[in-house]
DNA sequence: TCAACCATCAGACTTAAGTCTAATGGTTGA
DNA sequence: TCAACCATTAGACTTAAGTCTGATGGTTGA
């Protein structure tokens, strides 16, 4: 691949950040595309509106909507082939084994400097992975939380956004008119969700969904 | 006060670290009884059941059932002459200041010495606010997660109670048995609940406990 | 003593949620 | 082409949730 003419999606909810990591990687990148989207929402927009090749989602753990590690497990399920590259401001071993464990092509620190920035997506764009120089991965064990996250995978993309508007604390008759589709459509996507997740309503869905926050780490 | 026949509680959910803890304070505080907990449940219960006169209660924010500031906020509304001494391995000053916010005595890092322990808890019990050195408190403003900890401290003992089963995804058939009460009596208290939270229904209102978790913290 | 609050409960009720069955049409990969 | 899956929907239904009214008894502080 010879990089040029890519198209990379900046996820993140902070415009200014936004902003910061376009102009520090335009330099390294040219004629790039780039998209942005300022939450899991808008970036499952994205990638289901336009048919663009997407080369590389940059994606910001902490987006509201996005419930830590779900949006980058539904990310590699449902778009394998496109790689995605963590930024996070979080930066302990545990959390990177986590999201190398859940797919994630390379963690970058937000702490980073511009060349370190350009220097990793490089490398995860040929195809390898980048993580912070010094970083001993862990052994991620078979936890509730990996249970959720492998039952999580198993969503379908509608499924998924129907599962995070139940924990944006919506009824069903909210999410049916915002999605444009009957009432009757969310109660069968909520039984099939429930079904998959092994849970009984709706409020412990919400509660299985936060089980995957970031910062639900063991210590 | 003199320092002696205390009644010291220490709710934190590792066993090791508990005996740690005693271990390292009974140098300090000889003829102390200690009390542990090892979840928010079983801390409310025993404030409840025994009329003892605790002195001090040594707070891990990240118990579960406890949902970050929300046992702190709690014990601070209902046992104002009751010092909370926070524990936590996060010892960032924004965590260390939200503590202090919400009625904090004293906030001690983890990893402090024991030596640096009794010091704290001495201070504490001599009625002073104890801080890891170095520590500048950052501004709380009034944020979403303030004004949801002042709906919570709006919130009777067994309304709190309610909702953090309700957190845990408990029907509400099931909160009654475990309870002790009729099922009505938890409906009672649900829309109680629901209108001091200025919420619709119980997944709201698990969102809302939500919120206040630990690492719900702008970066 | 008395007001205020709390916890409790029943009963009747409305509404939201959730299940089940059965059906249609689109996509996709074998 | 065909099976498999997905999204969609209607309709009938069951159940859980939530509201409202009205009531009792206990506690507590003024």
């Amino acid at each position: 691949m010879k990089l040029e003419n890519l198209n990379i999606i900046i996820a993140d909810d902070h415009p200014l950040f936004r902003n910061a990591l376009r102009q520090a990687l335009s330099g390294s990148f040219a004629q790039t595309n780039w998209f942005e989207a300022d939450s899991a929402d808008a970036l499952q927009t994205l990638l289901e509106q336009t048919d663009a090749p997407y080369d590389l989602v940059l994606l910001d753990l902490q987006m509201p909507g996005s419930h830590g590690y779900s949006t980058l497990i539904h990310l590699r399920t449902h778009f394998p082939e496109l790689p995605v590259v963590v930024i996070s401001a979080h930066e302990d071993a545990m959390t990177i084994s986590r999201a190398v464990h859940y797919g994630s092509a390379g963690f970058i620190p937000k702490s980073s400097s511009m060349e370190t920035l350009a220097d990793a997506l490089t490398a995860v764009l040929y195809g390898d992975i980048w993580l912070p120089a010094n970083v001993e991965l862990q052994q991620i064990d078979e936890d509730a939380t990996d249970q959720m996250a492998a039952k999580l995978a198993d969503l379908t993309p509608q499924q998924y956004k129907v599962l995070q508007m139940f924990a944006e604390g919506l009824l069903n008759k909210q999410i049916a008119y915002d999605l444009g589709v009957s009432e009757a459509t969310i109660k069968a996507h909520a039984t099939a969700i429930f079904r998959k997740l092994g849970v009984r309503n709706r409020t412990q869905a919400v509660i299985a969904l936060q089980q995957l926050e970031m910062d639900r780490v063991e210590i």
